[in-house]
DNA sequence: GAGTGGTCTAGACCACTGG
DNA sequence: CAGTGGTCTAGACCACTCC
């Protein structure tokens, strides 16, 4: 990885070419622009539609500016913000990446016949049941949030087996069920917590929640589950890239 | 757009191939799976590397499922937040696109020296001045939000000749200074209002606010604008799409 | 083993930007 | 008008999934 490509590694060339260009970057060996594609590809000696590739991952990363007839222009170094977080993860990947220790406090963990909501965000038919499951989620001492969670209980048939106050939802889904979750519609929005969360979250006097709610989809497109997570305001901060669309 | 590619059009093959795709799967032609790449490209008389990249943008917006080895799923037929918004639109075009007319109430338009985040996020040499914008931004009679905007003195010289209560600054910065905002790094986080602000928005009591704050660069790499804006929490919902990463 | 999507190469041509 | 990035085609081979 220190600026050679192996043409038998796991990782494709174009990624381990992002990765490549992504370092020197950030060592500022390209200070404003970066060389044309063409130079690029010689350089690295590989095809200009695989050099192309790389350049896309670092434009989608928001690294680099790309514009017809212009010379690519280099954005970042780093990103801005720190707690950069436009990625699907679980709570637990989520706090092993800060290097906390996750658990949970289980507040609810069974079958209910879901709302008209819930029902219809998971394509339920009526009379379909769903598992729910309420946890405090900590990381070490802290409390982080309050998730609520529902899954068509067909999906999960013999969910019950299983501890979450210890175990990640997202790696049983994945270990025992087979199922690997790829995709989630996200929505945000700030709310004032209940007398149940200022409690549960040991929340200071008006402190505002972010509420994240959505719908996780699997990699054959099956919605498996519908969430919502309450934040403490002031440990909640999400930060996305946008982009102009040119179409 | 009935279902045939024009060679000669403005807009690209795979672009006018991903609008096709995304009208047949909200018409229910296709159901639960694509059918493969290579049937597809046939049907459509397209090199498979152009039925691809139709595939790719589907698959950024969320509308399908590819992995490797597998049919590609279909997931959804549309959104499922309506306010889907991760992209980058000034407040007028916002506006416009919800049918209501923009206007602002500006409460502050001047040169000033910016504190040291103001000038961290804008890349500025000490001593480097800034043009600060504070506007309320109605659509029709109603507050949104309340929006202040840093941008270096230099880039834009003569900008106090322009009218904000009327005139969109995005648009400003396009027709009359040439520069392109194409990239903005954006961060969410709720607040509880000030009381200039609950006047300001005409809040209700406890009533969060969404505070959405970061930098939009231009297509030259350049950061342009420094941003806060401050939404009412009820008409303050944010929705993303995000996506498990391989590598 | 048949079929799927993923990667890489090769080359042609186009559209746009800038001096 | 030279140089840039964008699009489209052609074909080979690989990695993975599912039966």
């Amino acid at each position: 990885m220190k600026g050679f490509i192996l043409r038998d590694s796991v990782l494709p060339v174009y990624i381990q070419l992002k990765n490549i260009l992504k370092s020197e970057i950030q060592a500022g060996l390209y200070d404003v622009t970066l060389p044309s594609e063409r130079k690029l590809a010689e350089k690295y000696h590989v095809n200009i539609h695989t050099l192309r590739k790389a350049l896309a991952e670092l434009e989608r990363e928001g690294m680099i500016i790309k514009r017809r007839g212009q010379v690519t222009a280099v954005v970042l170094k780093e990103a801005t913000f720190r707690d950069y977080a436009s990625e699907l993860l679980s709570f637990t990947e989520e706090m092993q990446r800060r290097g906390l220790k996750p658990w949970s406090r289980v507040l609810q963990f069974e079958r209910i016949l879901p709302d008209l909501e819930v029902q219809r965000m998971l394509s339920l038919n009526p009379g379909e049941e769903v598992v729910v499951l309420k946890r405090v989620r900590y990381g070490n001492d802290k409390p982080f949030n309050l998730g609520i969670s529902f899954l068509p209980y067909k999906l999960v048939p013999d969910i019950f087996s299983f501890d979450f106050s210890q175990e990640s939802l997202h790696y049983v889904l994945r270990s025992h069920y087979g199922i690997d979750l790829v995709m989630a519609e996200e929505l945000f929005e700030p709310v004032m917590p209940t007398l149940e969360e200022v409690e549960l979250l040991n929340l200071p006097p008006m402190m505002p929640l972010m509420l994240m709610k959505g719908v996780i989809y699997s990699s054959k497109g099956i919605p498996v589950e519908y969430f919502s997570l309450k934040f403490r305001g002031d440990e909640a901060r999400f930060s996305v890239r946008v982009f102009r669309n040119s179409y």
